[in-house]
DNA sequence: CTGGACCCTCCCCCGGGGGGAGGGTGCACC
DNA sequence: GGTGCACCCTCCCCCCGGGGGAGGGTCCAG
């Protein structure tokens, strides 16, 4: 194929359907340099053999990879490990898409109220010593970590002596990230890898059940959080799951149980 | 249920897992106001009755409604209404989920080229007269308004005379808003509701076929830019498709043929 | 040589959040 | 009745990927 003219960065817009702006902006991010800058006047030059690129780059922002991802992706000589990149962030979207039906789900429920036949107890819980996994993580990160670390401690305790659960940090919520405990009780909590024997403290708790997937627990939490307040109490520390039904038990979401436990202190009305 | 005790900030944080900086901006947006304002201090307090709201904002926002339009859903007092604006919401959503759907699809096609054997022609346009319907439209808003337009334009057109084809000015693609025309060749245009006769200025036309799905249109209008300029001709005015064989003749994308043609003129080579 | 289309850089704006500075408050404990 | 400390306030800057517009230089056909 024969050279042919340079194209200014009109002419280029033209024929990639990127705006002129754009293609400035891609080109300061080092997506798409331009064939030939203009020492004296800064004028772009393009090549025709620079549309595909440019016709790629349109597609993957379509998509939303971010600029920096998008310039890896080019900047990878090996085609395999382009397409690999590339898939890694169609996972992304497909997950995105998961989180988005989840809440389309939940809008619903929370849109359709019934009332809610909720179950407050107050329960004095003594110090326990289990088999924990520890760290502090990301909120966007938790329900991953708490699968490696499930499993480790599956992998560790042979017997488990009650069902699994786990100590969430309030600042995962406020802040978007914070401590998080997941513990199983034994008989003899072993110190393997990552699973170490921990003392729970004792601690009082306000106890309500959650029925159904996990979607939802937002507003149980919120309803339990409305008793407490109702009860004149004030939350005293990391809220505490524990799974007494969960995806070991059964394959079929609507019949896990979770106990959401919230330490809880008296205060003075107001 | 008895009022309970009234909320700081951080408590509702920990009961709503929205941060205490989000509280606060959903408050300036007025979408969620504290119960209490203390005038002296600033210090906002909320009732335990406000975390419901605070979770159904919560769940618009994971699907990102705008804070406006989030603002719309909870002050329409009627349910109905409520819910068509939900509706509304996910209808875009799902729009969205097409376009990236066909951004990944059209983005596979990209990345396993072909060679396509793209045959392009010079060819002179007499002027010719059409029936037309043509306005300032929106770069997203286009295929919404080629519907209408083109409905029109059947409605009008008893019998036309030759493929449908419309215009399209090239600050569509580079500025995002530009001139449109779509016509209907006929041998005495009508002039009723927005259809009107129209003469086509005669023109020099680069032309080739996009065959397949407007999906990847795109890279067609690649091909037929990178002919131009290795031909040392330049683009002078808007693209003109025909739609040779579209939905109307045949409901299998992959049997689409789109002509396109782009008005060119010579340029001396540089 | 002149006019108009084209191109340049630079700064501000959007939306929905986060980081952090600097300073005032509420309250439990001593 | 202090004091310390967690909590709360406002205000400003940053992120991303674009768009709007000002103010000024450049290209090229007539």
């Amino acid at each position: 194929m024969h050279r042919g003219r340079v194209l200014a960065i009109g002419e280029f817009s033209r024929m990639t359907h990127l705006s002129v702006r754009t293609l400035r902006r891609y080109h300061d991010a080092g997506l798409l340099e331009p064939a030939t800058v203009d020492d004296a006047t800064g004028y772009r030059y393009y090549g025709a053999d620079q549309i595909p690129t440019a016709q790629v780059i349109h597609r993957l922002r379509e998509l939303d990879v971010p600029l920096p991802d998008v310039r890896r992706i080019l900047d990878s000589p090996d085609p395999g490990r382009r397409a690999a990149l590339v898939a890694d962030h169609l996972q992304r979207l497909e997950a995105e898409l998961d989180r988005t039906r989840a809440a389309v789900a939940s809008l619903h429920r929370l849109l359709v109220p019934e009332p809610a036949p909720l179950t407050v107890a107050l329960r004095a819980v003594p110090a326990t010593t289990v088999a924990a996994v520890e760290d502090d993580v990301a909120h966007d990160d938790v329900l991953a970590w708490y699968a490696g670390a499930m499993a480790e401690l599956d992998a560790a305790v042979g017997d488990p002596a009650g069902a699994p659960g786990g100590l969430y940090d309030n600042a995962l919520f406020e802040d978007g990230r914070g401590h998080v405990l997941v513990y199983l009780p034994a008989a003899a909590p072993p110190s393997t890898g990552r699973v170490r024997p921990v003392t729970l403290p004792p601690v009082e708790l306000a106890v309500t059940t959650h029925v159904a997937e996990h979607d939802d627990i937002d507003v149980t939490y919120g309803e339990l959080g409305s008793w407490v307040v109702a009860n004149a109490l004030a939350v005293a520390g990391p809220v505490r799951e524990t799974y007494l039904v969960g995806p070991r038990d059964t394959p079929d979401p609507a019949a896990w149980r979770t106990e959401i436990g919230w330490p809880v202190f008296r205060v003075a009305p107001r």
